[in-house]
DNA sequence: TTGTATGCGTTATCAA
DNA sequence: TTGATAACGCATACAA
């Protein structure tokens, strides 16, 4: 009955023993005939099977992984403990792996290299084939400290001091262009930009992509309409008000987050002014639930987080394939453009 | 060097075996020395361990846990792909694991119980201890089929259809009276609900809570000024617009979630409805990236979903170390009010 | 075609 | 005080 399991004494898990005494047969026989390796009578593999599934046999892992000395299970090390890069990172990251039968240990967040370091040892006790390390910030950190383990690495939506490793970046440049160009392509001249602390570098390299993308289409991104503060909703406000205050002209903003955008919707909304007919904004991050509530919606740029961790997670199965420590710079995945209502339709 | 991880062949892990070599003993005296078991001359145990540390050596928990028949680690099965829930019941999951040293595998989210399924198999080849299941919701769900394997099994922010099964769940209903009584405090005395779907179990027992507060205080909680529908800011501004006309007079709205009070605020806000002067505001879930954003900030109810997890996984604990399946009915876990400007000053 | 023996890395029991 | 040795559950080389 349904309740069995709770008030049941934990039944030890069936064995290979137990399949070989009920087919009648022996453990090597059991384990030929389950993993398809060897000669064997058609009936007696049949017979095998038959006897492991009434039993519900599952092989125990860990001694498979013991045997083969791969335990098919990786470790993942995160300081983003809001979850906010984490979560459509790990989907792609198990969409990568399920395929592969791999499981991952997950680490609980954290900024300490201390407790980092340990997390690290319990991973290694663990055996695990390989470690993706995840952040909230793109910024080089210090590489991860194996203390002196040697096993694949990647670093996704994170950066290593360590210019020979194996990270996955979004293209902060290329989303920054992306925005720029779709500005241009619209028709503004004037673009302002609202964005997170100078210090990120993904601040400074969103900045250069809009630049550049301006430059392309014959326009000058002009200083004093480049304002950064925080990334915060707040911060959109704030900058907003100062924006319209200066009296500097400007027909576009481009926004460092999807909340810093949502304040300065709501602020231009408070003063009256159109969106997308006055002026016309792109967010970025595409975070769902802010750009798709924001009035008018939010047109954004999408780092494609998920695929990001689809790559990172691909190219650590090839690090544990190939056997050795791939020499792999860091690698830039392209940002996406979705058009929602905020620089007007979609029309090309 | 710091690229030596890259090129070097991975190094097979260090054993038990090459610590006893080079200390010059037998593998069970480093067992021993390691482990602090048996009698050993302390000399010995030091050697034993400067050796080990020289090494690096860490014992290899796949082998452990084949000899414990235990593996120190737990899986976890969610469906809240978005991670609003998860991510705090995590950390408290975590919290409460990490001091008992056990690993967490984390399952990709998922709907389909034939997906679900093939999770629970892998979890049970790994010989997890046992399994927290979570869920984006709290209406009972089907019972986690364990296929005839028996482990100790509980859910967090979920439940079974399984009455005897061990479910944490947040106290709905002492939510909803949290946020009654507060309005009856602050004088408030004709409260509007604008809240989620009614389907939600969560819908009714937060209501039936708000509801008994409000008699507790000589109040009554008129029908016409209960509005369910979405969970969405879309659906708060809406519902918010509705009841501005339907004339009816009212001085305090409780919303189902932060969400949706975002949306009233902001319709308010647009009405030129003054909070809380005119209207006081409560909201649900204490999300803070969107309570603290709103303006005036949204006084909240908060579920301490990382409290419901410490408390899950310690009664996990509780069942592994038990080695029974524990008969632990539903619990309660109460939520608190976090007062921030939307109902007025904190004042008692 | 099937069974037996060995090893994977630990821990634990029993001798020495 | 320390050293062999037998599990743990599985896979595989080798023997029958």
């Amino acid at each position: 009955m349904a309740s069995e399991q709770h008030n049941a004494q934990r039944r030890t898990p069936v064995t290979i023993h137990d399949v070989a005494r009920d087919a009648g047969v022996s453990v090597g026989t059991v384990s030929k005939a389950l993993n398809d390796r060897g000669q064997l009578r058609p009936d007696t593999r049949a017979r095998v099977r038959a006897t492991a599934a009434i039993l519900g046999f599952l092989p125990n892992e860990l001694a498979q992984s013991l045997h083969r000395k791969r335990s098919f299970t990786v470790g993942i090390i995160t300081s983003d403990r809001f979850g906010r890069f984490s979560i459509p990172l790990l989907e792609g990251i198990e969409d990568a792996l399920d395929p592969a039968r791999i499981a991952v240990f997950l680490c609980k967040p954290t900024d300490d290299l201390e407790l980092e370091r340990r997390h690290v040892d319990s991973l290694l006790a663990k055996r695990v084939d390989g470690i993706i390390v995840t952040s909230r910030r793109t910024d080089p950190r210090r590489p991860l400290d194996l203390g002196g383990a040697s096993l694949p690495v990647v670093y996704a939506y994170a950066q290593s001091e360590d210019p020979a490793a194996a990270c996955l970046l979004p293209d902060d440049e290329g989303g920054g262009a992306l925005a720029g160009a779709h500005f241009a392509r619209l028709g503004r001249r004037r673009i302002a930009h609202i964005t997170g602390p100078e210090r990120f570098a993904a601040v400074r390299e969103r900045r250069v992509g809009l630049a550049r993308a301006l430059a392309d289409a014959g326009l000058v991104l002009d200083d004093q309409l480049v304002l950064s503060g925080s990334w915060s909703e707040e911060w959109g406000r704030e900058a907003a008000e100062r924006l319209l205050d200066i009296g500097r002209p400007f027909d576009a903003i481009f926004c460092g987050s999807d909340q810093i955008a949502r304040g300065v919707a709501d602020t231009l909304r408070d003063r009256g002014v159109h969106v997308p007919e006055d002026l016309a904004i792109v967010g970025y991050d595409n975070w769902e639930i802010v750009a798709a509530a924001t009035r008018p919606p939010l047109t954004t740029i999408d780092p494609c987080l998920d695929e990001l961790g689809r790559l990172a997670a691909t190219r650590l199965l090839g690090m544990i394939d190939a056997n050795d420590g791939q020499r792999a710079a860091a690698t830039r995945v392209p940002c996406r453009l979705v058009v929602r209502a905020s620089c007007g339709g979609g029309a090309e």
